[in-house]
DNA sequence: AAGACGAAAGTGGTTGA
DNA sequence: TCAACAACTTTCGTCTT
């Protein structure tokens, strides 16, 4: 039975409009309680693979085999003939039974390549590892992104669209749900499509998959930037105190957050002696030094923070 | 000379009629 | 669909270190 299906999301069921909807995640998909029907079989789950309740179940929970892996379109499961004519013990295969081996390759070149929307799959996802590994992107993200695409190919929400556009809106997707959120000029940069319809399209696959991402925080930036500015961790943990003490007395909505960020960062520099310029911090969080500048005021004003400018 | 400051005009995106 | 609007940018002259 579905004993730790939890009620995560109220949606609405199409079938009996019912709002118990519950996330199964045993058998990842999203179901009705109501009436039973299945909305979803494949839905993102967003924790482990696997439970452990204690560290030495965690350890006995340790699998043989890679770790499932979206960013190839098999899942990284298969298994692959090899071209040897050469069986498990290395003895050569009698020529009797070669000819089942090669129809063995054949159909196995076809599952693995052959379907149109498979093949363009394939050409998605490395679009998608060039784009990522040019923005040096962890691993995680880079799977979150392949996942992404994958369900938006399900439902079809490629077509008549490009592919790049396509993939750079998922990576853009990716990050922000990893909480490493990059902006949309920098997705732009490294996947070459232009930043307005890299918008469009995440506006348009994030509202079609319900992807339901919060709106950034400016402390996601601050791990990045301060390590693109070289700064000590001093200043990077000043900064999110900073910030912390900002998101306590709204100055931060309505803002926008790389801003605020380097706002905070540049401050922070300045406290802990490590003083940035305004044009070094407004170049790497792709702001200007006017908006530092506004912003920082702002934060000094109301924050009474100690500082001797 | 480089960096910081701030005023003023311009730009792109959201909102509400 | 259009105008109003706030945030942000661009540009430029002035002040400070």
């Amino acid at each position: 039975m579905r004993k730790k299906a939890e009620i995560e999301e109220i949606r609405k069921c199409p079938e009996c409009g019912s709002l118990h909807v519950v996330q199964d995640y045993e058998r990842g998909e999203l179901v009705c309680e109501e009436c039973g029907l299945v909305i979803d079989d494949s839905y993102i789950d967003q924790g482990p693979e696997w439970r452990a309740f204690d560290s030495e179940q965690r350890e006995r929970r340790a699998r043989t085999g890679p770790p499932i892996d979206y960013t190839s379109t098999d899942k990284g499961l298969s298994t692959v003939i090899g071209w040897r004519n050469k069986d498990v013990h290395g003895k050569s295969i009698p020529t009797r039974n070669r000819a089942q081996l090669y129809r063995l390759r054949k159909w196995q070149r076809r599952i693995r390549f052959g379907g149109v929307s498979e093949r363009s799959i394939t050409s998605a996802l490395s679009e998608l590892n060039k784009v990522s590994s040019s923005m040096t992107l962890p691993r995680n993200v880079r799977e979150v992104a392949a996942m992404i695409y994958k369900k938006a190919a399900e439902k079809n929400l490629i077509r008549g669209r490009s592919m790049e556009a396509m993939a750079a809106a998922t990576i853009y997707a990716a990050c922000r749900q990893c909480g490493m959120p990059h902006t949309l000029d920098e997705i732009s940069v490294a996947s070459g499509v232009n930043r307005k319809e890299i918008g469009r399209t995440y506006r348009f696959l994030s509202r079609e998959l319900a992807l339901k991402l919060m709106p950034t925080s400016s402390q996601d930036y601050v791990e990045r930037f301060c390590s693109l500015l070289s700064l000590s961790v001093d200043t990077k943990t000043k900064a999110l105190e900073i910030l912390r003490q900002a998101e306590e007395k709204e100055l931060t909505s309505g803002r926008g957050p790389t801003g605020v960020a380097a706002a905070a960062i540049y401050i922070a520099s300045v406290i802990c002696g490590e003083r940035r310029t305004q044009r070094e911090i407004a170049d790497v969080a792709g702001v200007t030094e006017v908006t530092i500048r506004n912003r920082y005021k702002e934060l000094a004003e109301k924050l009474d923070l100690d500082i001797v400018l």
